[in-house]
DNA sequence: GTAAAATTAGACTCCATTGTCTAAATCGTC
DNA sequence: GACGATTTAGACAATGGAGTCTAATTTTAC
């Protein structure tokens, strides 16, 4: 048996092209068909025909059943948690027009990291295969939705310091933030449903508001400290 | 075929509390099974073994595997709407010591309805077999996860119109308190572990005080809106 | 105690799936 | 256009699980 190339040779000339597509083919194939069937009930036929590719090419790629299996899930959270630091990044620097930004970082967070393909694939499979692959999901924990904490914990922080918000615990307030955005979509996200534009705006508006009224700062003693709720519309 | 006994008509002599001792040991073997393997990875001879029971009693009862599984997921779903209307029965009347009493209620309702064996069943099974048995948790949901929402949201409408709580949107409300109660667990939820007493006590204690923060009734005009802050310990 | 009903172990068939193998066809490179 | 590598279709063996059947045993009812 020949050695496997590693991505980097696989890349290097674009000899290769066809390789990589079936490749990627194969993955994005595997990906749809565990996610609907589970691993146990995945058949490797039915990854052939979605990824339009023969059985043995499949067997070429990757040497058996759960190494394609392990080959997907690491792709998956590749992607996922790609896409959770680049919707990270987009976290509201400043505090003017707060309610706005943050309603906006919500729905993105929501449709873009959690209500999406990836985030469906891994709260199944998390679930469902977690326990026979312990350290391959806990690696996606620490570096997913771990870090998610983390870093959102740091952006309130910075957001608390320049006294747009009140907090006493950051990590705690991040975790309720998450939270928050996903309480009006729980029932749809469990379901696997993907919900429309309109929800995801109202759903991030309901969370950010709420998470405001919890700990947005009083506004500078001009108004009363709940001039917010004043503010809004009808 | 001779027709299967109703469960009123099953427990009414003591005849046959033998048989009826094997459907019940057979449901919960099958349940944890299923749990575990999912529906496809399971197979009836494991789930023989696990109930002490020959195959041929399973088919006895139920016709053939798909017959058992859905069995078992009324079963637990039924098991699951009664434990979660007898939590929502203990939901705090008066608003004395409303904190410690919301408090309470929360870590009852984690404790018992979302962290706990049948509530790690559902999610699972929901997740993966949802989109082939449809009308069977499409039910589940308007009865298990719809009428919380409901029953909690009138039980807030109560505290608001006894001027305990300031709630603009009583379902919104509702879904942000069982969000919030979850805020702290959800990757433990998620992950299918059990929270310790100390977690669940810790992640209640979260939770309640941001929905007072958020939803709480400002104190009558002798102390500032924000007094139940300064209250806090430390 | 006896008869009917339920349970058991195990053999059995049938079928789907995994993973291998091979010979032909296709693709990419020179 | 030729050559090597890759892909393909299909045959193939081996495995495991679903569901049936039977004959013996146990439980329950009266």
């Amino acid at each position: 048996m020949k050695d496997r190339m590693t991505p980097a040779v696989r890349m290097a000339g674009h000899s290769q092209r066809g390789q990589c597509a079936k490749r990627l083919s194969i993955l994005d194939a595997a990906a749809d068909v565990f996610c609907r069937q589970g691993f146990a009930g995945a058949s490797i036929d039915e990854i052939a025909a979605v990824a339009c590719v023969s059985r043995q090419t499949i067997y070429n790629h990757y040497r058996e059943k759960e190494t394609l299996f392990v080959a997907v899930v690491e792709d998956v959270m590749n992607r996922a948690n790609a896409m959770l630091f680049s919707v990270l990044s987009g976290f509201p620097e400043n505090a003017d027009n707060l309610e706005d930004d943050l309603t906006g970082f919500a729905v993105r967070l929501n449709k873009n990291c959690i209500c999406n393909h990836d985030g469906k694939f891994l709260r199944k499979l998390v679930q469902t295969e977690g326990e026979r692959y312990p350290h391959l999901f806990e690696s996606w924990r620490r570096q997913g939705p771990g870090k998610l904490t983390t870093a959102l914990s740091a952006l309130l922080a910075r957001l608390a310091h320049g006294r747009a918000l009140v907090i006493d615990d950051f990590d705690v307030a991040a975790r309720q933030f998450v939270a928050l955005c996903n309480a009006d979509l729980q029932m749809m996200t469990l379901f696997g449903e993907t919900p429309s534009d309109e929800q995801l705006e109202k759903a991030a508006r309901n969370a950010v508001r709420t998470f405001l009224k919890a700990y947005g700062a009083p506004p500078a003693d001009k108004a009363g400290p709940r001039a917010h709720l004043a503010a809004l519309p009808g």
